[in-house]
DNA sequence: CTCCATTTGACAGTTGACTAACATATGTCA
DNA sequence: TGACATATGTTAGTCAACTGTCAAATGGAG
């Protein structure tokens, strides 16, 4: 079958890619570079990824849903910052790969350029989660604090994640979570 | 003097950049057009500015400093978190400047490249700060948490301010950042 | 095997960020 | 005024992302 050979060149591509990024940094890394190693022509590059920057914004969105479904589906008795705490466990935990999370987020750390993508990434969950809870609780006023909610959920998630890659994946996710929510709660005393 | 004339050429620069970056966007504007648009050689614009990115890595270094002194400087009996709060309205609120805010931040949301600069400096502000609390409190236990206050705050903070250029500074800043902080202790029950 | 469609590669060209070299203007100081 | 340093403009050139075209290879259908 033909799609499978494409598949499996899509993925030879953002392997290359993402390995040279790590290795070297984003904006170091050329095109003709990642088109060699993963043995394409430079142009074949540009058929499968119309810019060098498509290769990380890679489709997470059925995994962005799938959280907010998680979040909408939280009976309504538990308070919204640990109705957000449980469907990140529950919708995304599971589902992370260790070694493609290791990898990018060394990518990442080293390019401005991709920090901004991941940026733009998480200020889309983080609308998106906003959006999950606002409709889980109805009230109209409280959008505001829907975002602030979301925001500081994403933000001890994506610190444990960071904790998570930095330790190789040795340490366990969900405890890493649920010490930084712990934290949080500690925090306002 | 000479220097007030260098002065004036890189703010006319740093002016004309921001303009057009708000008005059609970070990428679809030329280095030409800015030196253009700002009566200087495309040379000398690289004199001023080493790099495109370097104009909106602004000199905020300062600044910066002045408010890991002010979370250094709040007596020891308040915890954490309010310690932060104090320090960014007593050395950070009184110094900014509602149009360069509302003007960059406008730029910013239209061009990924951007938002990835100012996550980057986001970044060293929240590494900053949290040093300036690790400090303070003097566990070396606690520098996960201190990591989690500094981003927690900022975030709080950082929604403010978009709150605030959102409302074309009509809104105080002061009263939007104590809600902010207000929402988070509530958040937390 | 043959026809056909799709994938791929080779190549030439455009654009824009950035650098280096040299010449010119402009302000400073003796 | 004259000598000097510094700021600026001009020009030419590099490098890499990206586009478009055409020809060769590949793989499935008759």
């Amino acid at each position: 079958m033909r799609s499978r050979k494409k598949a499996r060149t899509r993925i030879a591509i953002q392997d290359a890619a993402l390995d040279l990024f790590a290795q070297q940094g984003y904006e170091a890394t050329s095109v003709d570079q990642i088109a060699q190693r993963a043995d394409v022509s430079p142009s074949t590059f540009f058929r499968y990824f119309g810019t060098k920057a498509d290769i990380i914004l890679n489709d997470q969105d059925s995994q962005l849903s799938q959280l907010c479904a998680a979040v909408r589906g939280q009976p309504s008795e538990i308070r919204d910052l640990e109705a957000v705490r449980l469907a990140l466990q529950a919708a995304w935990v599971p589902n992370v790969d260790p070694v493609r999370t290791i990898r990018t987020g060394r990518a990442v750390g080293q390019s401005p350029f991709l920090c901004g993508v991941a940026y733009n990434i998480g200020r889309r969950w983080m609308d998106a989660v906003a959006d999950a809870l606002f409709e889980r609780r109805g009230d109209p006023e409280a959008r505001e604090e829907c975002l602030l909610i979301a925001r500081t959920a994403l933000g001890v998630f994506g610190g444990a994640t960071e904790q998570w890659a930095f330790s190789e994946a040795k340490e366990d996710f969900n405890t890493l979570v649920d010490q930084g929510f712990e934290m949080l709660e500690r925090m306002c005393h």
